[in-house]
DNA sequence: CGCGTGATTGATGTCCTTCAAAGAGGGTGG
DNA sequence: CCACCCTCTTTGAAGGACATCAATCACGCG
């Protein structure tokens, strides 16, 4: 992590970012190092807590934010109160344009989290600079769109107990990804929240987990806690394949 | 088709190109015209039957496509059958990513639809070439986005008769924009594509529209034909607001 | 301990599906 | 030109999956 051998020049990447994973797979790897010095003379860390508005009240609106750690929920609400989930964001995914759009949404920290605010100008005036900033920016809202398609067969095509199923399983490949074994994670989502997400209501998920438990592709501890012993069997629960 | 003026140098805009909806608001419209010749070279324009797959069959299947005419059905189907529609597009959408992504979608045309195709390799350059495609296309995929997060709160959250008003406003605001006033338009998908839409069964659509002419709210006129007399009632009755 | 929030479980209701049949064009061939 | 058929759509009756209403449980906290 630390392997000082200074190239030429006095630059040096910024402390916080050196264990960043957006350093890695998230926008800033396409940065150079004084690029990435230059915004994070701008950038801010802010710890969210589980149900707060990512959009900081005092902050400006106009930022963007990478996800350090924690899950953040997009919702979009009707003017009676019924409310959808529309999308997850995990670590280290970059969030932006949900606010400012025409389309109304909401995002809201689903758990505890860290995010690395930026404001839009300076991120505007990088990606108009870096072609390869804004061909991630393009290659994130392309994996998002696949993500969201997927999810519309999930609402609209699967019954309560695949939804359910494939929920476990979203969260399952974010958590552990590529696991063909014996996997443990803690839901991010309250049952509310994951009524939200399928369509239904908490009842109903709820009596979907239970089924879920008692034919034992799941096991259950402290409502929160999942072990999945075998992800094949939940896949095959989740009408995947 | 032939008015050969030259400006001054020896090129100008391909004949084709020049009443093209794509090269206005589309994706051809950041080219420049000796671009648009470069391109137009290896570029063809195909006709589609209503219900034929857009990927041509004898044609390379790694092209993009603009939609020229028509509307053309994004869809996933689970193993046992059950089928969603994800999208639509219309004229001048651009099509390419989803055929060759991990995530399997079928496009196919909707009604008689006419589609001018390049060959990916010559698009891949030239996006790489000039920036300002590729804002174009990211442009798009956000925008296919927030289609696709307000349909699962549609999906999600939605009555059946709120749905189909919902399919009834989404083709009326594509085929008359901003319209306060009595609009008129056919339907580019069948009742069954409808249901597919809208996570629905046929028969289910079938009754929520006599509901909705019934109720005064649309006319019907063989099968197809719809005339909306008042927009904000099929707006509220699709729970928009 | 009592309270509050979130989750589970049960009883009942309802919206949509499923199953079934009939109606409405549209094209073909006699 | 009309009979026939084919597909698409509509309409009806019955059933089921999920929602709603309501009570209980479980856990954490003052």
């Amino acid at each position: 992590m630390d392997t000082y051998k200074k190239p030429s020049p006095e630059i040096e990447t910024p402390a916080v970012c050196r264990s960043c994973e957006a350093r890695h797979g998230g926008i800033c790897s396409t940065l150079t190092v004084s690029q990435l010095v230059e915004l994070n003379k701008y950038s801010a860390r802010r710890r969210i807590d589980a149900g707060n508005e990512v959009i900081g009240q005092g902050e400006n609106v106009s930022s963007y934010s990478n996800i350090l750690k924690g899950v953040v929920k997009l919702s979009k609400m009707m003017s009676d109160g019924r409310q959808q989930i529309v999308g997850l964001q995990f670590a280290p995914d970059f969030m932006g344009r949900p606010f400012l759009g025409e389309s109304t949404i909401t995002a809201e920290a689903a758990t505890e989290t860290e995010v690395c605010t930026f404001p839009r100008s300076v991120v505007d005036r990088m990606v108009a600079e870096v072609p390869e900033m804004e061909h991630k920016l393009y290659d994130q809202s392309l994996k998002e769109l696949d993500e969201a398609r997927d999810w519309m067969l999930t609402l609209g095509r699967k019954t309560a107990q695949e939804k359910v199923a494939s929920f476990l399983y979203l969260i399952l490949s974010h958590i552990d990804p590529e696991s063909d074994h014996r996997s443990t994670f803690d839901l991010p989502l309250s049952r509310a929240d994951i009524a939200d997400f399928l369509g239904l209501t908490i009842e109903t998920v709820s009596r979907q987990m239970t089924k879920l438990r008692k034919d034992g592709i799941i096991i259950i501890e402290n409502n929160r806690h999942v072990i999945v012993p075998d992800s094949d069997r939940l896949r095959e629960a989740a009408g995947i394949d």
